[in-house]
This record gives structure tokens, sequence and C-alpha cells, in this order.
DNA sequence: GTAACCTGTGCAATCGTTATCCCACAAGTG
DNA sequence: CACTTGTGGGATAACGATTGCACAGGTTAC
């Protein structure tokens, strides 16, 4: 495979000039940069990105960090959805992507460290965090150019790191909005079905939860929270819990439509009737969501935009540029569907 | 950042020392090889895998080609899936993940290109090929190591590249099963909306459906072959101009779910009974199949297991072992649902 | 007419590893 | 005792680029 002494020596000029050449470098003469050009071209030479990456200490590279394993993540659709929205920017800078694969939660430290340290990266996007998460503990204190999509807590939930990059959707107001939504119809007791708790999204969108209740003076009951994994299956089981409950919820609020549908589908196989016996919120707008019977009430998040920002705002770190808001928040919007309004008055969005 | 040759001064050794224990070197005594880790400890110590590469030739990381932009790509579930699979396997096997970048369709040689000539990627994989695909051809005459998902064929239709390995649904097949059922239902006139059809899956498919018309003794009717994007919109479209037609068909062949869903949406909302007035069938079994009204009957492709045998049989060839069947085709599974037979019969699977 | 500047290019160091070659020393062999 | 064999580890040269510095020759300024 041609390198570039191998361009030089056809072309009649050292390894610099040709360097010079692929650089863009001014002060190179019309005449050398054709003839090295042909030389290029005849040789089929391509640099080696390696080679440059290792001198230059950057790589072109962002790396995206799902803090699961490849398998779980893109089971859900909002990882497909994030990497569209940040593909469709680092395709226009010329940035690739890479994937970072971490067997389990704990492992994505490790691999985002090699990333780095490795300089395979230039960057990493975070995708998600947890109460107290070490990897942006460890990035904050490196000073690794990063982007968390969502926003740190600690492990006590209070917000820290003022000066982290981050792209977040209000998931308490959006929570909050949910439930405010099953309270205007009615319902008093309102079921909680959460992801793994240690999650930053899942612990906004409780914190929502509980702030709706307490505005409407309704007392906080344990009984109705539960927390499982993020799949349908477990979505059908937190439902079965419920229902058994002395005082079963009248409503459920799902921090994911994976849950939701989970829930309607344990819902409509158990013979109840959507919204009438159960009401049933979700959260994503999965597409998904538009085509059950009933439709599905969920709060949409705008999943590509943020991938989009993150993106951006990454970018612009790694140019040296000034990030003007270090933080972002983007709304959501609860779409209003037959799952909690029934058919007829189903499509007027809030 | 500390390099080997800090550690090697700080454990008292020279680097080629610290590059051996690094490599797990058997002639390395126990005292020293402590002694070095622990530097290493001291240090926070990671290896330069840059530098590394570029002496070792490899990257333990393996490029996505997906032939599209991002955006379009992740927007068609399909993706996702054969992610996971192949992640599954990478994950295991510790090689990272390139999602290339691609402005569109005829940029993907470049870029898959750049990353081999880059030394960025040790093998790619590639996840669609069109007829007589140039990257294809470029990439067995330079002997790249690479898998394809699908099957190379030339610029006229006909199988080539004996030697390449590809893992492949059998998509001739699939289509004549999803035409044979439409026909075993009494449908006589029966559209196909297809994708660009310059893809193999969409030719294939395309070839499938006149295998089964042709055996049943029914004419071809170009009238009734659609293409477009693969799109709901482009679906929904197919569906107007194939109604329009003076003799419109009963039945409809989509070559995706996205195309299919369109085509349901359509018809839904002209009224249309499904599959009473037409029935719809769709193909990769989306998840969202199984809750539209009525469920879509569609093939169902073995999207993860197919990452899974592409990933498995590229990390065989870059280990330099033999993948014993070059090329893999793996069974598709007609899924009945209500979208052909109605809710009645609806659950049995072909 | 000479100093100062500009243009275009080469030289050589460097990035952080791995790999090849070689040597010092200890132990086994006849 | 001389000679082979084996063990542990150091020196040094790649790997393929980039880049600061030097410098030759031509142009401009005064």
């Amino acid at each position: 495979m041609a390198t570039i002494k191998d361009v030089a020596r056809a072309a009649g000029v050292s390894p610099s000039t040709v360097s010079r050449v692929l650089a863009g470098h001014p002060r190179i003469s019309q005449a050398t940069r054709e003839r090295v050009l042909q030389a290029m071209q005849e040789l089929n030479y391509h640099p080696n990105a390696i080679a440059r990456s290792l001198v230059t200490r950057t790589s072109r590279t962002i790396g995206l960090i799902t803090s699961r394993p490849t398998e779980q993540a893109f089971a859900n659709p909002f990882f497909p959805e994030v990497i569209r929205g940040i593909g469709s920017v680092l395709e226009e800078e010329g940035y690739n992507l890479l994937l970072a694969t971490t067997h389990g939660e704990d492992d994505d430290y490790e691999a985002c460290m090699r990333l780095f340290r490795g300089r395979q990266v230039d960057g990493v996007i975070l995708t998600s965090s947890r109460l107290g998460d070490r990897l942006i503990a460890a990035l904050v204190a490196e000073e690794q150019p990063f982007v968390l999509i969502g926003r740190p807590l600690d492990a006590e939930g209070r917000p820290v790191y003022s000066e982290a990059h981050w792209v977040n959707n209000d998931n308490v107001a959006a929570a909050q909005t949910a439930v405010e939504h099953l309270l205007s119809l009615g319902h008093r007791r309102i079921g909680f079905v959460n992801g793994p708790p240690h999650w930053v999204f899942t612990y906004d969108r409780l914190e929502g939860y509980r702030t709706a209740l307490a505005r409407a003076g309704i007392a906080y009951d344990p009984d109705l929270v539960l927390s499982g994994h993020i799949t349908q299956q477990d979505g059908g089981r937190a439902l079965e819990r419920l229902l058994s409950l002395p005082d079963p919820p009248t409503a459920i609020v799902a921090v994911d439509d994976t849950l939701a549908l989970g829930v309607l589908d344990a819902a409509l196989r158990r013979g109840l009737r959507v919204p009438e016996d159960l009401a049933v919120v979700g959260f994503n707008d999965d597409p998904i969501t538009a085509w059950t019977r009933p439709t599905l009430t969920t709060v949409r998040i705008p999943v590509f935009e943020l991938g989009v920002m993150a993106a951006r705002m990454l970018v612009s770190i790694l140019r040296g540029q000034p990030v003007r808001p270090r933080q972002v928040i983007l709304p959501c919007q609860l779409i209003v569907r037959a799952s909690t309004v029934g058919e007829g008055r189903a499509g007027a969005n809030v």
C-alpha cells in the first residue's frame, strides 16, 4: 500500500511537500501541487488516518456511550433515534461515530476511558446518566470533551457539575404534565411504572409524578410505584402487581412507551377496557403508539433533536469554540390519544 | 498522559519489557511483571491504541457500512436490529463498531475505502448491496476482509464473486411465499410496492413475486409494480396510484413493513376494509405490525441473526480461521395475521 | 548595492507502540 | 571444563504521517 514516501518519490518531492499538499498548505506552488496530486492518483494513495492521528492527537471520531450492552440498547427506539440526530450533524462535519461496546452498565467507565486514553475518539456523547455517575465525574475531572444527554445529579439527586455540557428534556415537568393530565380526567389512584430507579431520567420522572400528586393534595403511596427493566414484559408484570393491590389504580404512567405497551397489552388481555377501566400514559412517542388500539397517550421527547444538539455542542467544543449556553433544555409535549380520553376526544395535543 | 516510557522508568525496566507485560509475553519473570503492573496503576497508564494500531496494522474495530445517510438508515428498524446482532458478537470478541458516515448512496465507496486505507477498521460489514455494486467489486479486488448482508449480483442480476462471504435470507423464496399466500386466498390482481429497484433485496423480492405469478399462470402486469423510497409516505402514494388503475389490485405485497404501514394507513383512510377489500402483506416483522388494526401479515426476516452471523463470520476471517460455508442463507417465515385472513383466522404461521 | 522579505521546499524530530535482534547469565550436558 | 540450551530483558528500528526550522533563490525597498 502506497505511503506518503512513495508518492513523494513518484512526484520527485519530499514527504513534507506531499503532506503539505494533503493539508492544503498555501505555500505550495501550483506546479508541484499538481504533480503530487497526479502521483497520488496513480498510486491510488489514501493517507493513513492512524498515523495521522498519532501525531495530530485527534481522530475525527466521536464515541457514543450507551452504558448498556448494544443488544439491549438498540432494543429501544430511543437509541436509533438519537443516533439519527447525531449522525445528521456528524456527516456534515466529517466525523465518524464509534459505538463503544460495553458488557454491562458498570463496564462503561472502563470502555470510555480506554477510548479516550487510547486516543481513539476526540470526544464522547453519553446517552444517559446515573445518580452519582462516576463516569461523568471522571470525565469532568480529566477535562475530557463530552456532552451528556440528560443531566448530572449526585448520589443524593442534587444537580452537580455546573460547568458540564448537557442537553436534556425537562423530565420532571414532563412527568408532572402527564400526571396532571390524568388528574384532570378525575383519576386519583395513579400507578407509576418506573425503570431502574438509579438512572437520572427515571429519577426525574418519578420526581415529576410526586410533585404533581403533592400539588393536587394526594398522598404519595409507595405501593403504586414499581420499578423494573424497560421491557414490555416488565411492564406487563408491573400491571399485574398493581391490579392485585387492595385499592388498585385507575390510571398508569409508564416512564417509557415500551413499558406502556406492556401495560396496555396486559390490560387488554385481562379484558380491561382502556381508558374506561384503566388509563395509560407512556413516554417517547414511539411510532408504535400511534398504531395501537386504543392509541397511546404519550409524552413526546424530542429525541432526534437531543442528538442533533448534543452533536453540535460536542463539535463546537472540539473546535475550541465557546459553547454559549452550556446546558440546553428541550421542551416535551404531551400527545393526548385514546388510551386516556377515549376515541372521541383523542387527537387534541396539550 | 503517561506513556510506556514513563512506566518503564518508574518500574526501572525498558519500554520493551513494559510492552511485553502488556502483551502477556511468557518470558517475563513474575517479579518484574508485578513491578510493571504496579507502575501502570500508579501512573494510571492506558496504552495508546492509535500508536499500537500503527505498528500492528490492526485496530480491533469493525466498520458498518449502511450505504445511506445515518439519518435515513436508522429510520427503519432494520438497522438497529442488525446492529443488535452485530453488537452482541462484537462485545464478546472485544471489537468496537465504527459507523461510517455517508453523505449518500454513492459516497459509501469513498467512505469505506478511506476506512480501510486509513487502517481505521480491520474489516467491514455491508448491510446491503446494489446490482453491480462497485464497492463490493473493489473490496473483492483488494482482498479486504468484509461480509455482506445480502448477496452480490452483477448489473444484470447474475450472482457473482463466489468467493465472497455473505449472509442472506432467501428473498426470492420469501416474496414467492408471500405472493402464494395471497394466491391461495383467491387473489389474482396483486400489486407490488417496491423500494428502489437497484438494491439487490428489492430486486430479489420482485423476482419472487414474478416467479409466484408465473407458476400460477398469471401474466405479469407492469402496471401493478411500483417503486419508490422505503417510507410510509411513498407506500401511501403507491396505493393511491394502484387503486386508480382501471383494474385495481385486491391485494398488495410491500417489500418493507414501513411501506406496508403506509399502504395500510392509506387504505383505512380511504375507508377500505382490510382484508375484505384489500389484503396487505409486508416484510420484516417490525414490532409495530403486531399492533396495527388489523394486524399485519408479514414475512419475518431474521435480522438479528443476520447480524450475528455476519459478525461471527467477519471475526473468523480476521482471525485467519477458514470460514466453512462462505455463504449462509437464513430462512424466512411468513407470519399470517389479520391483514390477509381477517381477525378470525389470524395467528396461524406458515 | 545591500538589507530585508517572501516563496517554495527539504531535513529531521516526533507521536507511542511493537518487533527483531542480540546479549548476559544460569543451568544442563558430555 | 568447554559447549550447548534456555531465560529474561535491553537497544533499536520500524509504523506513516505532521511540523518547526532552515535555507536557497528571487523580489522589493531604500
